[in-house]
RNA sequence: GCCCACGUAGCUCAGUCGGUAGAGCAUUUGCAUGGUAAGCAAAAGGUCACCAGUUCAAUUCUGGUCGUGGGCUCCA
């Protein structure tokens, strides 16, 4: 046997090197830049550390921080070395989890001492601390039972805990000098490796995330390999929060929360109120083009209506209680389908007449729990742009395609291109209907998908208890993610009202109904239009499309007659007329993020022209009014 | 609901180690009549979230309530 192994390069070349070369001396043949960089490497699928020799001919790629895996090592070790820091300080501490996230990383303590901001600082101190030690990151292999033993020692419950639910014979820890973690690793060779960090935010969760279970403080943070990278990282964290809908909804005036009124009930402002009219306006037509009808129900509803669906017994929690009308016990609405459904039983229906598409801007109460309300993106009182369809079962598959088509052309005319499909399977505990009628509207709803040519990731067991469905989130300036429409299958309603439509053959059969909502709430998806446009909506959406200034005095008729046009031409012009410098109005108008500013003076009104100046741009064009209003049109045509 | 932090003028924020508070912007009123990102000046504006307690005295300390923020859990 040779004492040389081959070693496969992404670029399909090949490397002699000597058996038992580490990964790091290997990559130090191939560039000392790349040996620098790397933070670990693939063998195949599997990525080893640094310090890993190599006994066999394999493939090799070094893992840099610029790849997504490079991140989760980068993050993950920076987490160790939180934690190392946070031993240091608070020798009590015991350790959860401590894993890479999307954007940086977290660890959960267990610890008796309350970590206020001010720690923050400090550990993050200890940790700049230990990383100039340059302390060796050093993998060991060891028999579980053995590694039961050091933890228990160490009073470690929380990894006992994970140790004894793992299977596996051998597991591995890490060590830095006289921290150590249980760990599958890999991780950055030394402490060094880690240059950049700040920890973000400090908050409570979970053991397990169950409620059940002890609350732990949670550490956030965040790391990169240089001092640039965190500051347009910190830079990005300051832009989003300019983009915060919550503070654009003040400074445009689109709507406000208020003690008084109540916590997740939302006030709109005439902008704010402008801006959701236009958005269902424009529902309103894609729906009729699409085969809808619009249907109307009221906010309440008795008892009765209630107990038959089930939502008294499986949606409680999430109900007002009950209001007493002539000694009868009402709701208020927490969604919109039972009334749906009591339409349909208002008569007989025939194979023929289906399927039925019924929507409605129904607005549903629904209790949620005080620490989960989050400005118009989860709030209590909300709009749904619901609809139910009531089909035949071999009309079903056609059905889910046009519904998804109709949901994707809708989140992209509104300029959203980045969303995630989720497709929800039969939950595992208790569910309604018959196996067969999941799976095949299981297998309706991934042909959709598959076929609308977009990704998706299969939620198993994620399904409600009454059907499979698609949620489709989007995800917001901060990468999370929130769910707006929805397509969902179900089969306890039709079952529990006994819905029924006759058949060719003369006999009763039982309709399928599909609930779904593409907006979601107008409510979420209006905070996610803000952040998504950052306040800056295109001249289609935006509740004042141009103001209209004047240079002085005499020019105060002619700014009026040009809004009187305007106005009747159907667009949503502003006049400033106000004592204040042309300057100081300007920048007003920029403030409110108006697309156009239509400035009129003497030349102007002399000439029947305006001077244009678009958001974003500091210089003016001068044209003909018509052709300003030619232009806005235009816009508003093309939903830009 | 749970953990942590927070709640001072319409907004953004100072401040008071217990003696009832201040700035900038916004508002109002004068003056200035301005050509594309803040003209000048003055005035007005606060039960310091709410309710208790401690104290001669609470916006400040303690407790509770409501609300907000970051998370957890749950969801459109």
């Amino acid at each position: 046997m040779s004492d040389q192994i081959s070693i496969t390069l992404p670029d399909g070349s090949a490397l002699q090197v000597g058996k038992g070369e580490s990964v790091y001396g290997i990559i130090g043949k191939i560039s000392t830049a790349l040996q620098k960089a790397a933070l670990a490497a693939k063998l195949g699928d599997v990525t080893v550390d640094l310090s890993h020799p190599l006994d066999e001919s394999t493939t090799l790629q070094a893992v840099t921080f610029d790849m997504t895996e490079g991140k989760e090592i980068y993050w993950h070790s920076a987490s160790h070395l939180m934690a190392h820091a946070v031993k240091r300080l608070f020798p009590d501490a015991k350790f959860a989890i401590g894993p890479a996230i999307e954007n940086g990383f977290y660890y959960d303590i267990d610890m008796g001492a309350v970590l206020s901001p001010e720690d923050l600082a400090r550990i993050e101190e200890m940790m700049a601390k230990i990383a100039a030690e340059d302390i060796e990151v050093r993998r060991e292999e060891l028999p579980r039972a053995r590694a039961i033993e050091i933890f228990r020692d160490a009073g470690e419950i929380y990894k006992v805990e994970m140790l004894n639910e793992m299977t596996d014979g051998v597991v591995s820890i890490y060590r830095q000098g006289d921290f150590y973690d249980l760990c599958r690793g890999p991780h950055v060779p030394r402490t060094s490796y880690l240059k950049a960090f700040k920890l973000l935010s400090i908050a409570g969760a979970y053991w397990r995330g169950s409620e059940k279970n002890k609350m732990l403080q949670r550490i956030y943070g965040i790391a990169f390999p240089d001092k640039k990278m965190l500051n347009s990282h910190l830079a990005f964290l300051e832009e989003a929060k300019r983009r915060d809908h919550r503070r654009l909804g003040r400074e445009l005036d689109l709507f406000s929360i208020h003690d008084e009124t109540g916590a997740g009930l939302v006030l709109w402002h005439p902008k704010g109120a402008c801006l959701k009219h236009l958005i269902e306006d424009f529902w309103r037509k894609e729906h009729f083009k699409n085969g809808y009808d619009l249907v109307g129900t009221p906010h309440i509803g008795k008892s009765q209506l209630w107990e038959t669906s089930g939502h008294l017994d499986f949606y409680n929690e999430n109900m007002y209680s009950s209001m007493d009308i002539d000694g009868q016990p009402y709701y208020v609405k927490p969604m919109n389908c039972p009334f749906h459904i009591m339409i349909y039983q208002s008569k007989g229906w025939s194979y023929r007449e289906l399927p039925l598409r019924w929507a409605e801007l129904g607005t549903v109460y629904r209790y949620e729990r005080s620490g989960v309300l989050h400005g118009l993106l989860r709030v209590r009182g909300f709009t749904q742009d619901d609809a139910h369809i009531f089909c035949r079962p071999d009309q079903m598959p056609d059905e889910i395609d046009r519904v998804l088509a109709f949901c994707l052309f809708m989140l992209r005319e509104f300029g959203f291109k980045d969303f995630k499909v989720y497709l929800a399977t039969r939950p595992s505990e208790k569910s309604v209907g018959d196996d067969s009628m999941w799976q095949e509207a299981v297998k309706a709803l991934e042909a959709s998908v598959r076929r609308a040519g977009i990704e998706y990731e299969v939620d198993e067991g994620g399904g409600a208890f009454y059907g499979p469905k698609i949620d489709i989130k989007i995800k917001d300036i901060l990468a999370r993610e929130w769910q707006c429409s929805t397509i969902q299958f179900d089969f306890n309603l039709p079952e529990r009202f006994d819905l029924t439509y006759i058949d060719s053959d003369g006999k009763k059969h039982r309709p399928y109904m599909i609930h779904r909502a593409l907006l979601g709430s107008l409510e979420r998806f209006i905070g996610v239009l803000v952040e998504h446009y950052g306040g800056k909506f295109p001249v289609w959406l935006a509740p004042v499309q141009v103001v209209i200034i004047n240079v002085s005095d005499e020019e105060a008729e002619a700014v009026e007659r040009l809004r009187l046009l305007m106005v009747e031409k159907g667009l949503r012009p502003d006049i400033d007329r106000r004592d204040e410098t042309m300057g100081y109005r300007v920048r007003d108008a920029i403030g409110r993020k108006v697309p156009y500013i239509a400035v009129i003076g003497k030349k102007e009104v002399a000439e029947g022209t305006v001077s244009v100046r678009r958001l974003g741009e500091n210089k003016s064009n001068t044209m003909k009014v018509e052709e300003l209003i030619d232009m806005i049109e235009d816009d508003v045509r093309n939903r830009r």
